[in-house]
DNA sequence: AGAGGGGAGTGAATTGATTCAATCCGATCC
DNA sequence: GGATCGGATTGAATCAATTCACTCCCCTCT
């Protein structure tokens, strides 16, 4: 036993966890031994005895989106001032890996899971509260008051999308959607109609272009069956920016002029909505915030011992950050001297 | 104790690791206890009896940066398979953060570690070692012959992108860099200058550009000092795809034509250099291999109980993307009727 | 001087899965 | 019928850290 080096047992757990209750002189000798030995404690052990690990346990859609990158980003960086870990874990959006990876955490014992719901039926975390591991949904409104959500709100960022598009005159709108087993795909699906009833335009005015994937190839693809479409919309309202500047790609290559021709709508406000070929209008989700905000729900309800922990439920509003790929264009490049 | 509610103790071990070895009466019997209490076996317990955990660590330099995220999806990919999890974390290049998620690693006795150090000493690595927990450079050249690597040829790398300049008919080219401490950058840029070298130019033809950071934002910033110099470089290389990304946004917002004026060249073609404001060029790596073969050479390494386990170093090669931002325009955009 | 108090340190119990030597039992063989 | 064999099952030991009731010892108070 490594604590043998010094001379004690449980002392040892003393000078690493109450420090304050061991005399100086212990201490230094248990704390040389433990440089010495290169000791480092087990947390497989510790967990064992506390029950659960100090680990929180991340689980989105998809890892190669950056929107989720900034979720992790904030729920991370609360994580790790509270001294935790965080596992980030990609589902694919599928319920199969979801799947898994609950019973991945539950096997864990993580402290508590943040996931963004791959699974519409909301089976699988039905499943998943059997084994009393506190989670919060990310991105999608709460589906039962035991757990804690956050989420902006979708149909809220429908309608300023395909709003300010039909302010700048567009009548037919194409909607380049996902799979509809995402609350996200539908509800944005229902501010763009909202919005284009609020200008006298019926459910027609809206036409779909769906997508399995949401990634940019699946954008090229649904940009080119968008080329396609007798008579064209003048406009797209994406379900994110992968989806857009895959479109955009699509387009471009065509010899399609955005804005003249069609105008583009994001969704998401990644970095890279920004540096696309025709900057890309985009609907703005504060990710890093709402990363933020579940690890710190998740972790008031797993300290919290006493039951004073009420599940909440926030919804965060979106912001429309308009560019060049639905406005007029800007005069033609001033070359420099 | 939840076992009890079968009839035994270690058949319910037995039942999950080796159900062949219990008739099938038991079995059937124990299953539906473990069904029906909803039990799921402690990882924790597992593992302190095995010494060490289900879940391999990537450590990585910055998760924003897509090229990381499909080093990671390659390494996913091979741990899933072998049935482990993976813990991905971000150091966001400082040592700091890298010590103590290398001491997270050792706690949680993680069953190998693979990473991109972004400590240049090896100090940190070093002292890891200690812990005998194997691990994995990634994206770097062996530091001893005590570990794994996987990377790729940076010399080289810098080469085909300065070389490609060169050849172009540049005869100055600025080297937006990064810190120093990354070999990354060293190399790409002793590539450059070899290829400078190889056109008869001296070293004063490569104008660094030095940056901290190496993000879209640090791009940004770096074309803004890019546009300040005098003589202008007519070219640019770009460490790596998001200094490029920035590049090009300052250089678009300040009416400078590319590649016409200034022809960019970026490092990774991550997914978003193809779909820029001008499609970028730049030096493909082989992430998602890289990481794979990582993540193998790693779990090699882990499962081998008999000393057969030979450390090794993998070099791949990159490959130059040539697309608009440093080739002769494409004529003017055809409209579309 | 003896009792009482409190700080320092001890070590057994606990946690849950795995492992392995030991036990049990029915069947086969001599 | 007794011995032997082998498959099925058992339960104690193990892993490392934490916790807590307990011991020790020294100091102080009466």
């Amino acid at each position: 036993m490594a604590r043998r080096a010094g001379v004690s047992v449980g002392t040892v757990s003393n000078v690493i966890n109450r420090p304050e209750a061991v005399l100086p002189d212990t201490r230094a000798r248990v704390l040389a031994a433990i440089e010495e030995l290169g000791y480092v404690r087990s947390e497989s052990a510790r967990q064992l005895r506390a029950g659960r690990s100090r680990i929180m346990a991340l689980l989105v859609l998809d890892m190669g989106n950056p929107f989720f990158v900034d979720i992790a980003r904030g729920a991370e960086r609360a994580a790790r001032e509270a001294g935790l870990g965080v596992m980030v874990c990609n589902s694919d959006q599928s319920q199969e890996e979801e799947a898994e990876y609950l019973g991945l955490f539950a096997e864990q014992r993580v402290c508590g899971v943040l996931v963004t719901p791959a699974d519409a039926t909301g089976g699988n975390l039905e499943a998943f509260a059997r084994h009393r591991i506190p989670y919060v949904l990310v991105d999608r409104v709460a589906a039962s008051t035991e757990h804690c959500a956050v989420c902006v709100d979708d149909v809220r960022g429908g309608m300023l999308a395909v709003g300010h598009l039909v302010s700048a005159g567009h009548r037919s709108v194409a909607y380049v959607s996902g799979p509809d087993d995402l609350y996200q795909i539908r509800d944005r699906r229902q501010g763009a109609l909202a919005a284009l009833a609020e200008a006298g335009l019926g459910p027609e005015a809206l036409v779909e272009i769906p997508s399995d994937r949401l990634d940019v190839a699946a954008g090229r693809d649904a940009g080119a069956r968008l080329l396609g479409l007798v008579p064209r919309p003048t406009a797209v309202f994406c379900a994110n920016d992968l989806l857009a500047l895959g479109v955009l790609q699509s387009l471009y290559a065509a010899g399609v002029r955005v804005p003249q021709d069609i105008a583009i709508v994001g969704y998401d406000d990644i970095e890279f909505a920004a540096a696309a070929a025709v900057p890309l209008t985009s609907v703005r989700q504060p990710a890093t915030v709402m990363g933020r905000m579940a690890a710190e729900m998740l972790l008031e309800e797993a300290d919290d011992t006493g039951g004073v922990h009420r599940h909440r439920s926030v919804v965060l509003q979106p912001e429309l950050v308009v560019r060049a790929s639905s406005s007029a264009p800007r005069g033609p490049v001033r070359p420099t001297p």
